[in-house]
DNA sequence: CTCCTTCCGGAGAAAATTCCTCCGCTTCGT
DNA sequence: ACGAAGCGGAGGAATTTTCTCCGGAAGGAG
């Protein structure tokens, strides 16, 4: 009994996910399925054969965006042994991915999701930090949470619709500018305000919907 | 025949602006008004008298945000004779005041504004990079279309809903890493990408929807 | 303090959007 | 070429959003 999944159907997964990562960025999580359908270029009705609810989809995306971003910190760390360059190849990578801001927009409706799940990347990432700054390249007065905040800043569309190619470019472009702000050479005053860690920033935003 | 208008009126149409600003942002121009208005802390109906419809609405808010972001570049001049000191001060100050991302989510929903109304802080803003770059201080790649949007980037709220106060002082840490990351002495890399003026982003951004 | 004018708030009908299922047709894989 | 699996879109139900109407509250002049 060969119980196979026809190609054409996986193709459609994978676009309505992609499709589905995007819309919620540019519209936050309760956006017209419809769209991301449409956007998918496939009938609502397959998105909703692929995924019986919005929990569904959404946790469906979350899951792929955080193992995305995983495995792109993964190898990153692979690929340079200079612990700020795998740092800003990391920052690049997430942005051509587009996986960072969709994270932060959906864990709160994705209810009891697995901490496992984002624990290896937060872990991995927070090594690269750590790393970099014992090596005097990252300043020290930044945290894992400021990277990743920072990254999701980078890699949300800007208001008014600007054309994908202009966006994504001017992402990269203004990335450079943070990075070079995140050297220890750039250091020109202590930086304000609450240093916090992944864990806090989580904690944090429990309050405010 | 006192001519006057009420104080309650003024006050009420004052919250109504603010309560805009704040929901445009985070939801787009086709947020729901009655959410502005709970915001804002009046009836519905009050709302609709003062701005007959969405579009008289966006339109108040466009040219506050736009007045207020030029004041802020003048006192910002003023005060400070350093002209890197003053990007910082403006930059900071955009951010307290919540103006700067609500231009461009609006500014398309918004025909017709008047070209003259964002003509003065854009040459201002214009000047001071021009300045800065001049005296060596800010490094001599970025376009005042990067300052624009940098600030747009760090003005906008993040997703997942941060308390207020917490996604303040984010908001100016990640400032300051910004601009050390603007200052000359930070440059390693020659920036990739369009160096986009403010007004070759509006030619770009007519594009896309 | 009182009266008149201006303004406010919320109810609720109308309009628009969004959800989500059903079923005839298409495409895949053998 | 046949059977099984998957697709798309129509369309009614449910939800959300718009926007007006009017009884009552609140500001301000005298």
């Amino acid at each position: 009994m060969g119980r196979v999944t026809r190609r054409d159907a996986i193709a459609n997964r994978e676009r309505i996910l992609a499709a589905a990562r995007e819309v919620f960025v540019e519209r936050g999580p309760n956006a017209p399925l419809d769209e991301i359908a449409r956007r998918a270029g496939t009938g609502i009705a397959t998105l909703y054969r692929h995924f019986p609810d919005r929990s569904a989809l959404a946790r469906a995306v979350v899951e792929a965006a955080v193992l995305a971003a995983t495995a792109a910190v993964r190898a990153a760390v692979a690929a340079e042994p200079d612990p700020f360059a795998a740092l800003r190849r990391y920052v690049h990578e997430a942005l051509d991915l587009g996986v960072a801001a969709v994270i932060p927009t959906l864990l709160d409706s994705v209810p009891q999701t697995d901490p496992a799940l984002t624990a290896e990347g937060g872990a991995l990432l927070d090594g690269l930090v750590r790393s970099a700054q014992s090596a005097g390249l990252l300043r020290p007065d930044v945290t894992v949470g400021d990277l990743g905040t920072l990254v999701v800043r980078l890699s949300r569309p800007l208001p008014g619709g600007l054309p994908a190619g202009v966006e994504a470019a001017l992402a990269h472009r203004h990335a450079d500018v943070v990075l070079d702000g995140l050297r220890s050479a750039a250091v020109t005053t202590v930086l304000p305000g609450p240093a916090l860690s992944f864990d806090a920033l989580r904690a944090e935003s429990a309050g405010t919907g």
